[in-house]
DNA sequence: AAATATTAGACCGACGGTCGGTCTTATAAT
DNA sequence: ATTATAAGACCGACCGTCGGTCTAATATTT
């Protein structure tokens, strides 16, 4: 096989881009490190020149996802001129943006991040929220307890429960979509989202219409499909 | 080999009851289909003979804790001496009894459970959970709203969302005796577990002293092991 | 020219699972 | 009482696939 060489950081990104479609599009269990290089036009040694396991390359694509959520948040957080329950809610609405903008891709990106073969990649979105988002929303909530808008003695597992109650919110969501979107879909959903609400609200200590998750444009766009 | 023929009930349990054990001290990943004909003395075409595939042995094994899990709920939710709180409780020491009973295998057993070789299992777990024992928390639920006890217009998420608060939990749990159980590892866990009980009762809608999950014995036993 | 970084791809052992066939046992027919 | 029949428990060689290793060759840098 003709060599071709190419700077280092360059050729990782395009594994890892490809990997990350191969992944996304077709499952992590099911792609294989021979399928991955195949698709490239590169050998195993160069693969594992850059990985030191599949593991270890889903490890970086799920950081690098992090990543860009925490850039993302990190602008909203830090803003001086926003009141902690401005910033709360200008996340959450950040995060559903990101699910309307574009619903097809999103739909059947749920779709394959809920099967059997993806376990190992949510366990890993799992534990980077925790490791990585819980600190930020921490110290958002710290900020609201401080200023008197968010009232719970346990800012760091409040935070630590509310990402977690949004990572089930996932599975949930996962679940309703899999079988066809009927009239009792809808309502459970809806049901649930509303209960996140109110879940999220009281957890905080705050009054129940403060917090708003759940927005026509979602239900509709997953909905309208 | 020589042949020894079983019925085939017992012969299934003899394969249950190995690979539990099995799954359990070395790991779901990390044990063979081999190593565990190895340990019965059989052959791969009796293991295959009573289980389609490795993963729908794992199934039958959860699904048997499963089993016992309910057979011990059930009896008190369908007491009718109990009011749903006194039930609610109950149920709650119930599954804490079975924690303090035995510590150390507990512990042992979280360690494992938790380790990167298990995520099959606790997949497997959470979703027999949401399926199984959905069902009977929102019944209990559900009677507690209709006597007035609980107040929650979302009996059925408020259950989703309850029994996967437990789950998260036990991540917490395990996240926190990965490491010595110092005194930031003690603190963080009581402050967990306090709030914990906030939500739960909050997400109920009752008084928030009336639900009690953490108790010195837990804290206790735990951290003198 | 020497040293280093990178790449090729043959190779490895382990794995889950398949398959053709054998042996035991219970029942039914003789 | 004996013999045919069939169900199903059981055997173990074998298969393809996988993640990962290793050595040698080639490019790049010094």
């Amino acid at each position: 096989m003709a060599r071709i060489s190419k700077e280092h950081a360059v050729r990782k990104m395009e594994i890892m881009e490809t990997a990350k479609k191969l992944f996304y599009t077709c499952g992590y269990d099911t792609t294989s490190v021979n399928q991955i290089i195949a698709v490239l036009g590169i050998s195993k040694g160069a693969f594992y020149h850059y990985f030191k396991s599949k593991e270890d390359l889903l490890d970086e694509i799920i950081g690098q996802f992090i990543e860009t959520v925490i850039t993302r948040i990190k602008p909203i957080v830090e803003n001086p001129r926003l009141d902690p329950l401005s910033k709360l809610n200008k996340w959450i609405s950040e995060a559903s943006a990101l699910k309307v903008q574009n619903p097809e891709l999103m739909k059947t990106f749920i779709d394959v991040l809920y099967k059997k073969e993806n376990i190992l990649i949510r366990e890993k979105y799992r534990l980077q929220m925790n490791s990585r988002v819980v600190p930020e929303l921490t110290r958002l909530i710290e900020e609201g307890v401080e200023t008197g808008t968010f009232h719970t003695p346990y800012p760091r597992e409040t935070a630590i429960m509310i990402i977690n109650m949004g990572i089930t919110s996932n599975d949930v969501l996962s679940n309703t979509f899999q079988n066809l979107p009927d009239p009792v879909n809808l309502d459970r959903l809806i049901k649930w989202y509303k209960l996140y609400e109110l879940a999220f609200a009281r957890l905080l200590g705050i009054p129940e219409n403060s917090i708003r998750i759940i927005k026509d444009e979602i239900i509709q766009t997953f909905f309208r499909v």
